[in-house]
DNA sequence: GCCGCGCCAATTGTATACATTTCAGTGTAT
DNA sequence: ATACACTGAAATGTATACAATTGGCGCGGC
């Protein structure tokens, strides 16, 4: 390993590491075997241990039994899975902070956000610009998650998010690939409205609802994406089956 | 560190270790210094490390800016919404059960864990025997967190069952503690006949609905017994603030 | 007084040798 | 044929020496 970057072996190793499991180069099921991944990365098991530790933390490793450690395997329906609890936790969190209420900066902050998508769509309907959406979009989940007043559930639904498959942004795709895909983003964004909305109003029940709703789209994408197999979406290289 | 439990000086010492932070020992924000502890438990560097590395994964540590370990800090608001979650993935895992459909062999398997714990029920109302309760009733959290379909969402629940002040029987004391407790329990009973006779109804909703509230039963101990510190209960040991 | 710089001790990061465990393969006895 | 025990290679577990980094402290300059 010439340089991934980090400033350590361990953090670059685990860098390396995350690639080549989330590129699917390390299928679910594999053994990774700390002399062999030592002498690839000229380094020493010691590091290469670090690594895998911290990958386990992500879960992306589990530990076998026997010791060592093994690359966790996701089966299309965990991945349909982890979008549905991506959608209970984020719900979880926006009626708590519908709940507790949120001071109208932070409310503000929110409304910038969603107005800075609006701008983006054209006069037709559709956004020009497929890539600044998917980061926006990133932006504002990531900052309404912000919002909730419990620590807890935040790092949980982070977690859960880290997952390269049940990101926000995992399935708005780089490229326009079909009429419903497009109407699909539009959606999202009256999702988008209505869930600060809920929460200016307290109205908690419904931004959960709306919540869950909201990553059904997520789901519903790549339900049609995975129908249509093209030019397979890199997040979902490390699904075994 | 003579011998605690476990096969490898690592497992042991993460068992060590795991105990001294839920005994409060090893406060929130406290760090761990690995030559301090190897010394202390009379093993080396390595297996210490190895220790600290299992813990953050159960997320009793944290890792440290500039490398090591942070005992992480749980405050009081953070056990309440630890519980408050537990109960909403427990009801996510009942509602896709429900939605899925159990076979009628694991409905009568709960159903008989069900039973026992009546059994267990004397003629005046209250059991007898809190200690069995307690395990009878941990055993049907998990089974029936079992019967839900979805490893993902199986795997993050039992996570956030292993924090060891969210476990389903951590705040089932081990005395009477008041008319209200006994109470309580007769009231989480109604909940468990309820839960799998929504589940065997396919009633997702109504088996969410439940799970949430019987988790509330829990909070609400937890508030009861807060007011009034007595001999203080093991699990709360490692709250903060 | 306050800021910045550099040094030093403490701590973690890394390499490596050695110990132990695991597991598959193989043979034998039942 | 199956079960069992043995064996040995391969893997992880452990100890330890050394390297690199961090963070605090004191000294000096401004």
């Amino acid at each position: 390993m010439t340089e991934t970057r980090g400033s350590t072996h361990a953090k670059r190793a685990a860098y390396d590491l995350r690639q080549r499991i989330v590129k699917g180069e390390l299928p679910g099921g594999t053994r990774l075997y700390e002399v062999a991944l030592a002498e690839e990365l000229e380094i020493s098991r010691t590091p290469v241990r670090e690594a895998m530790s911290r990958l386990a933390e992500e879960g992306l490793l589990e530990r076998a039994r026997g010791g060592g450690f093994v690359v966790r395997s996701f089966t299309y329906a965990d991945v349909l899975d982890a979008i549905e609890l991506r959608g209970v936790l984020e719900g979880t969190a926006l009626r708590l902070a519908a709940e507790a209420g949120v001071s109208p900066e932070k409310i503000q902050h929110i409304k910038g956000l969603i107005a800075q998508i609006d701008a983006g769509f054209s006069a037709a309907g559709d956004p020009p610009d497929l890539e600044a959406y998917s980061g926006l979009n990133e932006q504002f989940h990531d900052d309404i998650a912000d919002l909730c007043p419990s620590g807890i559930v935040r790092s949980e639904l982070q977690r859960v998010k880290s997952l390269p498959f049940a990101s926000p942004s995992a399935f708005v795709f780089r490229r326009r690939e079909s009429q419903t895909m497009t109407q699909s983003i539009v959606i999202a964004q009256a999702h988008h409205h209505a869930m600060i909305e809920a929460i200016e109003r307290r109205e908690g029940a419904r931004a959960e609802a709306l919540a869950r709703e909201h990553a059904l789209i997520a789901r519903r994408n790549l339900e049609e994406k995975a129908l249509a197999p093209g030019e397979g979406n890199p997040a979902l290289a490390l699904i075994v089956d």
